[in-house]
DNA sequence: TTAAATAGTTGTATCATACAATCAATAACT
DNA sequence: AGTTATTGATTGTATGATACAACTATTTAA
């Protein structure tokens, strides 16, 4: 195909079918995941994400922020809220007066298990009949998805 | 292993490495998803998936609700946003004075077209370097999660 | 023809999040 | 050392998404 003196070339055409597949499936998914942790009154999916990142060690909400990509204040406010039941606790950082350290507590760690033994078996229950292929390519790819969003934000 | 008089046998353990995996990178997955829309101030997902759903033609809250798998209310105040910008209109329906159908405007159809064209190009990003079968693969997956969920709702 | 069901809207509440203003402490710069 | 800039954290304010409950108007069923 010519126009003026450029050559047009189609080279698999930008609504490809599997791009559109992928974002459908991706904006039913994420609703589905918000509505139905909202309805089921579980823990909420925030503090669970930041117990489950305190798990691996005590860190302020600078750090915190950083990990889980969210703004200070976000963490800041979820940070009290797991102090308020007593799911963490908050520690002053002696060589740094401004600062604190968020460390996770027994009721916390019981809280996170009990929580993430649920999640999997629910989850377990959505992957029933996958086989370990299926599972495991799910993984993956979900977790590519995610590397690249890591790097495109990094930017 | 014996235990009693039954017997224990390993079947492939609950906390599965894959299931671990799924589980970790959905919560990112999700949260990536619903921050980065946040910032990047386009159209509110909400608004993108109620237009979409009218796309395929008008409907009144209660149909697209259940659609949607949102409260009816919800639904409500999302097709009130739409008319208020002028994407959607509310007509009555002739036949039923309690209802109403939500339908498309042109501009409303422009603006999803732009905004699902922007969503195309940003996923296309995301994948890129992706094999056809991986992206196949990933929409495959996606889409049967969300068929189960599905029908786990509709129990 | 009155009672029950239905379609929709609106009030109220919660969670998740961000941005801006502010406070207190530390570091950096003359 | 003394002032200024930077940094860690919190709090005020705002928005989006969502649900549940109360209510209105209309239709259907008894």
């Amino acid at each position: 195909m010519l126009e003026g003196n450029s050559i047009y070339i189609e080279v698999g055409r930008m609504s490809d079918e599997s791009v559109e597949l992928i974002e459908r499936q991706i904006t039913d998914f994420v609703r589905r995941i918000v509505t139905t942790e909202q309805r089921e009154g579980r823990m909420e999916r925030s503090a669970y994400i930041l117990l489950r990142q305190l798990s691996y060690g005590p860190a302020g909400v600078k750090t915190l922020a950083e990990h889980l990509h969210l703004d200070i204040s976000t963490v800041s406010r979820q940070a009290s809220a797991l102090v308020e039941k007593a799911y963490v606790e908050k520690l002053p950082n002696p060589e740094d007066k401004r600062s604190y350290f968020y460390r996770i507590t027994r009721l916390g760690s019981e809280e996170l298990e009990g929580n993430r033994r649920e999640r999997f078996e629910r989850l377990q229950e959505m992957l029933d009949g996958w086989t370990e292929e299926e599972q495991e390519m799910f993984g993956r790819l979900l977790a590519r998805y995610n590397r690249t969003a890591n790097e495109r934000l990094g930017l």
